[in-house]
DNA sequence: AGCTCTTTTGGTAACGTTCCCGACAACGAT
DNA sequence: ATCGTTGTCGGGAACGTTACCAAAAGAGCT
């Protein structure tokens, strides 16, 4: 039960391989009668072309490589959605990687995927992720590269971010609107691109307002499962904030689960607002107030500038960032 | 920026490509002096092997190939994950694949999988595959399969899935025994093997308890996002059930918002229980009972048994089923 | 000296495909 | 009749790697 190949068509025809070749790729050069004949018994032998061979040949693939931290993480997941409906339409497959915020998978990953030749690759860095070499590496073989949401300024690439800053802006001001003071920010990694961008609207919305900046208010969290909780709880105890403000899916879950927890009413006397792409924030209790950020539109435009470049129909050399819109949800936990 | 071959280790070292290859390989008949000779360059030029041509060559990957029906799913972004953490320790690739729902997209994504030499494939039916011939046929040429979860009894393949029967027995017993009597059942299309599964669980335990099962009760729900609205409307409007017992992660959601959408009060007037591998099901309003499939472990036992055959550890004709039991958390939700 | 036996290396085919080059008719034009 | 042209086809190399079969040289033996 082994695949059919060409050399076996042209065994069975009594042609050559180069001949079955042509005639399968439907080449003028070949009498219509020959063609009809080869085309006929492929057909009928089922036969598919081996890609590896034609990787092998032709350095290339068909295929884009996509890593994203997590696939479970709710923006990613839409993100590769948006992904794959344009990468489908224009005939190329989809080969998803995780890193699970590990740079050395993701770096192996990396590996694997330029080592079979994908014809390009769209990537969100690793929290851990401070080296880019790697990125460098392939950008430096040609192969076309798009980086979006978790970009990186250590490196020139075409990239696709959501506009971090106004999303950030917009919460924090709604909550200093609604009488809030000591608002508290819970964010990602600080060595992320995201959290920066955030931490500036996050600023800039106090500064505007007037609202001296705290230190003390913003806390780093990392990727353990109770980090989350731990912080939330100190923080309640100590700098009693009367707003939290979170960036990321994750963090949003934790740390409203940890102020439930700790029995603190929202939106009574904590207000709360997340920078998450939950589907249930609705149907929270309460109701949660949140920063959407445009996942499928991300991963679309981001898969639409890699085929591009892929197709030649952009340059390689003429980097660009496009900065798509945040949406601010409001709902019962923030007033 | 080309990578660098075995054929230009050769000729920098004067040395044949055989000499070379073997060198790599660690080959006993090769002069240690060559050998380090070889080494050493490679290290130097950061030589990779060219996994396309061995693929070529070997017909294997050291990859494994997966395909869901929706990554944005918990339940099969947990199982991925479960499928991950063990291929990742046997040193094999994981590449990702959606089928979307679509049988069509299900074939194309086993097509390229064996194309590309896979050397197993773990899948999760399509909410709308009936036919398994593609999958008969990779089985037929030998390529190691087990299906997990949505599986087929049309095919003779190894399985791994949850107990559904009796977690849906004891959603429905638990919803009876706090004196329900009209309970619903929202549930996926009817020709998947969870659903029926399920439904047996649920008639199961109407019978037990001596309540006669009432077929307007239970209605199948397709993919389409408004569908399960509709279909909780009409039943809240005709049936007037007194509890919902939900199939699936979509629709225990779907469900869910459509009940308090109506205005019914959760677990008042309306008991609710959903079978879904949601994790803010306890942050919800009211907090969700779910009957939670073990996701990871699923993947994780998936992942062992395909790895197992890969390696012949295990036989390819003695095909096998293996059934995890389901956990209940009972909340709020359902008195 | 002649023989076999190791040790170390080289050459080549093969995996499946495409592409370049050339071969060989049949044909019309000079 | 000779010459280019056109239409069809086959042969071979190449992509990067490994496996098989030789081959050469030296060592050790009778």
């Amino acid at each position: 039960m082994e695949a059919i190949t060409i050399k076996d068509i042209a065994k069975a025809l009594n042609l050559s391989t180069s001949t079955v070749s042509r005639a399968l790729r439907n080449s003028y050069e070949i009498n219509p009668e020959t063609k009809k004949l080869v085309l006929e018994y492929a057909e009928k032998t089922n036969y598919h072309p081996n890609p590896i061979a034609l990787s092998l040949k032709e350095n290339r693939s068909k295929a884009i490589g996509v890593i994203v931290p997590e696939i479970a993480n709710n923006f990613f997941s839409q993100a590769i959605n948006g992904i794959e409906a344009v990468a489908y339409n224009r005939g190329y497959h989809v080969v998803i990687f995780q890193s699970h915020e590990s740079c050395e998978r993701e770096r192996s990953n990396i590996q694997h995927l330029v080592g079979r030749k994908v014809d390009g690759v769209l990537i969100s860095l690793s929290g851990e992720t401070t080296d880019v070499s790697h990125l460098q590496e392939i950008q430096n073989k040609g192969v076309p590269l798009v980086i979006f949401d978790r970009i990186s300024n250590k490196i020139e690439a075409n990239e696709v971010i959501a506009d971090n800053f106004q999303g950030a802006f917009q919460a924090t001001e709604h909550l200093i609107l609604s009488g809030r003071k000591k608002i508290a920010h819970i964010t990602s990694p600080s060595l992320l691109y995201t959290t920066k961008e955030r931490l500036e609207g996050y600023k800039a919305a106090l500064e505007k307002h007037g609202i001296p900046f705290d230190e003390d208010l913003v806390h780093y969290c990392g990727f353990a499962p109770e980090e989350a909780r731990q912080v939330i709880f100190e923080l309640l105890d100590k700098q009693k904030p009367d707003a939290i403000f979170t960036a990321s899916d994750r963090l949003a879950l934790d740390s409203f689960a940890a102020v439930k927890a700790k029995g603190i009413n929202i939106p009574e006397q904590v207000a709360f607002i997340g920078f998450t792409n939950l589907q249930v924030a609705h149907l929270l209790d309460p109701p949660l107030s949140t920063v959407v950020q445009p996942a499928f539109e991300i991963g679309r435009t981001a898969a639409e500038m890699l085929l591009n470049t892929i197709e030649n129909k952009q340059s390689i050399t003429a980097v660009k960032t496009i900065k798509i819109p945040t949406e601010v949800n409001l709902r019962t936990s923030s007033n």
